[in-house]
DNA sequence: GATGAATGAGGCTTCATTCAT
DNA sequence: AATGAATGAAGCCTCATTCAT
């Protein structure tokens, strides 16, 4: 299907998705707010006015990141839900994945943002994503409890619990730090699964 | 003590507290940037010109409120660590009092907070305060290892993830809500404890 | 006449010139709209709602200062006016006057302020009063020139340049300073009338 | 060297210039303090939001006008010196300068601003230039003075005047005055010279 | 496709002034 | 007589957004 879209077409996405990568860590690092369209274009060194070429406001911007990181971890449900892994090992790969969007793409608050003040048309197409990530969340979890691998938790609690400790990742995250990606995935992988009472990490 | 003061000056700190609360409040929902000062007097019905009289500027509001919710979480670990508890129980306790802090007063990001983009004289004393409460985290996780009590776990990760599930709490919180205050303190006591790999809560 | 003034009246009116010295000397440094009404009152331990005791607006209290140099000014030129004196020791009389007033009491853009921004029924009243002293000096200037004392200069420069000489003053004395008040008016008289074509300083 | 110029960089420059005189005019009139950013864009016709694309706040205003105004007296005096012209002469062009200055572009308070509350970086390049100034003259001054062309006066007092003198223009000077710029020139450097005992006007 | 120019809206802060006590 | 409290107006500045080139 790509093959029929012009060169034009081809380097607009891709600048297009360039900036929303940058904005994405932009936002994370400094929040929404304070983050502003001329820190995201000097970035790519392009002149505000230009970011209007391939986006069509700030909020638009916002969309389209957690959009994209909603899918994205979605997909991954969706994949790790088709094997008959363990739900302990599946709430592995979804934390895994989870938390590498999170470092590399600096992309948070994808999921669970109240501030969320999109336009309607938007919010209400995110949050029903969300809602089916926290749906599928939940079976998992269910799953785990029925299985024994999981102590009978609140769910929810501990599910926001989790949520929270990745989310909180990109506040104090850096690259340089003394901590590699693997191994926060790895801890954080051990003490969510231990928070939800299984006996041994995956 | 508090004898001495005249109505005047008591009604004046209760006005001001009451300013801080609100404002702790607003900056928790929404962030600090985006957190107005026009919203906050509003909430008070006070013009936004009259919070000039209890308070010196946006950032000392944040200042206070920070070095407040410091004051006390500090003062509750040292209560906890003045009595022969075992270190899960009084890491209990610190939890429990973090989180109701968070819920009542909407402090949040009293700790941790890489934005803290306040002056100088402000953001050393609120950094020593806070490397001090860490430094107590630390040393009652490291005494519940020594005691066989947690798993030799990697301290800061685990601290880190506790610390921002407590945190992400503001985020999703709401008196309304469907948990009570006190099954989000036993629950996330529960799970933060199993984190650390004690095999019961308290 | 003061003899039926109460103690009230008495000590209202102390209080009154008072904060007119201070304002004076504050205006004179900061300029009117860089002062405060607060600088003023805290050097009166006052607070700033007590000046309106005293005080209608700000703007009278710039009234009042230009109003009362400027009689102090106009009756210093009557009184030398009254005397048989040269020309010449008139004008030393009146700029030493003019330069102590300004470096002891700060009061200056007495006269000649452009921003003279003051509701019209003050205006006319201290504009009417600084055209007499103008007229004054030009007078007296006139008669210096007729009498050989003076050369025949353009009056008006010379007299807006010896304005100016003097009004700078308060911009760069300092009691602080190295020069006396009284180096300061023997200098300034000295150029001053040189400045007139006098051959010697009187 | 203009020829590497785009049209888009020449009319960004014209209007910046634009601003800076504008600005100089109203802060010379109204002071710095009471002089407004509206004030100034709307005499260009621009919304106040729009003088932020040519200038990054009112301290930088304020500087880059005292900048170049020092610098340009900074050339004359150069200019100046690097001729064999009396002291008398050498004074005579700089007041001649300073005054068409201060008329023309009504450009003041370059030279000794008290009120100089100019960002650190900024304030101690403009006194730098204001002492070489001063000290400029002050060389010319003692040349005068050791030449018989002036008499022994205090130099200081006497150069002080000066600048009161002229700097006191821009509050009376208006185009539309009795006196043109030349009549001001002359009679200035008149008052002035015989101010330093110079017997006769060059 | 890119960008300089322009702007309206909104945010923080100061300050003269009023009022109740 | 004195003052704490409250506020409207005004000022500086930032920023997302539009438009002409």
């Amino acid at each position: 299907m790509n093959s029929t879209l012009s060169f034009r077409e081809i380097r607009y996405r891709e600048k297009r998705k360039k900036i929303l990568q940058h904005a994405a860590r932009i936002f994370a690092k400094k929040g929404y707010e304070k983050a502003s369209l001329e820190e995201i274009a000097s970035r790519l060194k392009l002149s505000k006015a230009s970011l209007y070429h391939y986006v069509k406001s700030k909020d638009e911007v916002l969309f389209l990141i957690q959009l994209e990181a909603l899918e994205e971890i979605l997909a991954v449900v969706e994949k790790v839900n088709a094997t008959d892994k363990k739900p302990s090992a599946k709430l592995k790969d979804i934390v895994t994945h989870y938390i590498k969007t999170a470092t590399q793409k600096n992309i948070i608050g994808a999921l669970r943002q109240q501030e969320l003040i999109l336009p309607e048309k938007w919010r209400s197409k995110i949050i029903s994503k969300r809602d089916k990530f926290d749906e599928a969340c939940r079976k998992i979890i269910e799953q785990g409890i029925a299985a024994g691998e999981f102590k009978a938790v609140n769910w929810k609690m501990s599910y926001m619990a989790s949520m929270g400790a990745m989310n909180w990742i990109v506040k104090w995250y850096s690259p340089q730090g003394e901590l590699s990606v693997d191994e926060i995935c790895e801890a954080m992988v051990d003490f969510i699964l231990r928070g939800f009472g299984a006996d041994e990490a995956v």
